[in-house]
DNA sequence: TTCACCTATATCGCTTCGACATATATCAAA
DNA sequence: TTTGATATATGTCGAAGCGATATAGGTGAA
C-alpha cells in the first residue's frame, strides 16, 4: 500500500489540504498505525490529481499560501476500493527501543532507565490520543476497532513496561525522572 | 538507527553472513521489530567494511558463491556503542490491516473475515517464533527483556480479535478458513 | 524429472523519509 | 520590545531503504 492510497482513504471521509491530511496523520485516529512524510504526500497529491482520482480548489488565505483543498471523485473511490481490495502486507513495526534494550550492556544502568521511562510517556501519549479521538464521538463501525485494537496492543506494552520498573526499583528514592504527557487537544 | 547499526549489533553476537544477517532478522529474535532487506544489508556490510568497522574473510563452498563472513572489529563495538547511545526514535508501526478495516464499508463481509482470520494467523506465527527462540534458551537479560515485552503486545492484539471473532460470530457454522500456522524451526 | 525451495551475493528502479526552504501570523517570555 | 517558539501552508532534494530480479548450483519431494 503506498501514499496515494492513503490520501484516498483519507479523502474518502473528508476534503482536505496535503497539510491537513498530514496532521491527520500525526495526530488522528491513523496516527498510531500509517505515517507519511510531506515528501511524498504533496507529489502523491499532484499524482492523483493528474489521474483525476481527485479534485482540486484553491482557498485564498490572507498571509499564507493558498490552501489546496483536494477531494475525492468517482474514480478515486474505485481506485480505493481496489488498494483495499489487496492482500494486506503483514504488520511492520520497527522499535528503535527495543533494539538498545537487546544491547543493554552498551549502556549505563541510567541510560537504559531514561530510555525505558521515555518510551513508557510515548505509550502514555499514544492511548492519550486515542481516548481524545474516542471522546470527539460519532465513531464508525471501523473506528471503534482499530481503536479497541490500538488500546489492547498500546496498554500491553505500557503494562509490561511498569511491572519491569516496580520490580527492578522497588523504593529507591532516586531523582525521578519526570516525563510530560501532553495532552492532545 | 540505520541499517549499519543495524548490522553492528548482530554482529556483536556473532559473526555472520549477509545471507545470515537477514535470516536473523527475519527469524531471529530480532524479527518482530526490526527490518532490513538484501538491498540495504549488502551495501551496509560493504561500506562497513570500508571504514574498517568489520573484517571480512571468504569461506570456499561447493558449488554456492564464496560465503564472506563478517566479524566486528573494536572500532566497531565503539560505534555500536554510539549508534546506541542515540535517543531512540519512536516505534514505527505500520499496519496495512488496521488500515483496510478503517475502510470496511469498502470490502464484503467475506473480505473483513478474510482479514481478521489471516492477521490472526500472522500474530500465532510471530508469536510460536518467540517461543521457540526462548527454547533455544541461554537468554541475556537483554533478550528476555524483548521477548517480554513482544509476547505481551502480540498476545493482547490476538485475544482482541478472538474477542471480536466470538463476538461477531457465534455459532455460524460457516465454511470456515483454515490458517496453517507453521512451526517455526 | 520436474518443481519448489534453499544457500549465497548483488544490483537497480522506485518509493519514501527527513531535513530544509519560503513566507506570514500569533503569542509568550526575557 | 524584541526575540523565539509554534502554527499554517506548499514544496524540493539528497539519501536511505524496499522489493523484485538476476545468477547459479544444491536438495528433496511429488
Amino acid at each position: 500500500m503506498n501514499v496515494r492510497t492513503l490520501c484516498l482513504g483519507i479523502l474518502s471521509f473528508q476534503e482536505a489540504s496535503g497539510y491537513e491530511i498530514k496532521k491527520e496523520i500525526e495526530e488522528g485516529q491513523f496516527s498510531h498505525f500509517i505515517d507519511a512524510s510531506y515528501g511524498s504526500i504533496y507529489p502523491a497529491l499532484n499524482q492523483l490529481h493528474a489521474e483525476a482520482l481527485v479534485t482540486v480548489r484553491a482557498e485564498e488565505q490572507s498571509g499564507r499560501p493558498d490552501k489546496k483543498v483536494y477531494a475525492i471523485t468517482e474514480a478515486g473511490r474505485k481506485a480505493l476500493s481496489e488498494g483495499l481490495s489487496q492482500v494486506a502486507a503483514k504488520d511492520k513495526f520497527k522499535s528503535e527501543f527495543l533494539f538498545a534494550m537487546l544491547f543493554q550492556e552498551f549502556l549505563t544502568e541510567d541510560q537504559v532507565g531514561l530510555a525505558v521511562e521515555k518510551q513508557m510517556g510515548d505509550l502514555k501519549q499514544k492511548l492519550a490520543r486515542m481516548e481524545s479521538c474516542r471522546v470527539h464521538g460519532a465513531l464508525s463501525r471501523g473506528s471503534n476497532f482499530i481503536m479497541g485494537y490500538g488500546e489492547a496492543v498500546l496498554s500491553a506494552g505500557l503494562k509490561f513496561l511498569e511491572q519491569h520498573v516496580s520490580q527492578k526499583r522497588p523504593n529507591k528514592g532516586e531523582a525521578t525522572v519526570s516525563i510530560k504527557v501532553e495532552a492532545v487537544e
